[in-house]
DNA sequence: CATCCGATTGACT
DNA sequence: GTCAATCGGATGA
């Protein structure tokens, strides 16, 4: 028998750890998103981790700013952020509190609300599109700015909870340079996801932008 | 101010 | 494979 995933949410002090151990466990969690129309609920396939202080990569490596607030607060919390003009992607921070570390939330197996999720994602061709790539993510689960901030571990009534899910044994844990991630950030191997799933994310190096004539 | 360019995606050759 | 879309954060004059 297929044993079914574990509903209860994950506590704070799953968060409050280091960020690079708190990554690869995040894989085969389950991320439940609650609006008006009803849940969806999504299994963790791929993340990444940023580490502040350390990390050219990270947001936060350049210090506390409006844009990147949240990242320096508790952990268990969600960071929105915008992007490209067009695109909201999610993490969740990491401990101790203050370090600003946080897991990029990239791509995952919607697992309920499909329906809902379709609605948001004309342009998949499949359901397992619908949230390959962390602005597909976001956007299948309806998550933007309003929602920067939130306590994915918090009780009671919220738009956004993380649950225990079934976590992925290690031996099916990959990892491998970051996705889009320019420069010195790019050396550290800390996307990590799911072997063979095919829900991950094609792996894309940096590309400088050309400027417009 | 002005400029650069991004933790991306989708459309197109 | 190439490239435009589109906006706002970060930086520097």
């Amino acid at each position: 028998m297929i044993a079914s995933p574990d509903r209860t949410p994950l506590p704070r002090d799953f968060f409050d750890r280091p960020v690079l151990e708190v990554a690869p466990d995040l894989l085969g969690r389950i991320l439940v998103r609650t609006t008006p129309d009803g849940p969806i609920a999504l299994r963790l396939t791929e993340v990444e981790a940023y580490d502040g202080p350390n990390d050219p990569g990270s947001h936060a490596y350049r210090g506390r700013t409006a844009r990147n607030d949240v990242m320096f607060g508790p952990p268990g919390h969600v960071y929105v952020y915008f992007t490209y003009g067009m695109w909201f992607c999610m993490n969740l921070v990491c401990g101790p509190e203050g370090r600003a570390s946080a897991v990029l939330l990239r791509a995952g197996e919607i697992i309920e609300g499909a329906e809902q999720a379709r609605t948001r994602r004309l342009s998949a061709r499949n359901d397992k599109e619908l949230a390959k790539g962390p602005a597909r993510l976001a956007t299948a689960l309806d998550v933007d700015r309003v929602l920067n901030g939130t306590d994915a571990c918090a009780s009671g009534d919220t738009p956004l909870r993380i649950l225990t899910g079934t976590p992925v044994p290690a031996d099916q844990v990959r990892n491998g340079p970051r996705t889009g991630v320019a420069g010195d950030g790019g050396v550290h191997p800390w996307r990590y996801w799911v072997a063979d799933d095919p829900t991950v994310s094609p792996y894309r190096a940096h590309v400088p932008r050309r400027r417009r004539g």
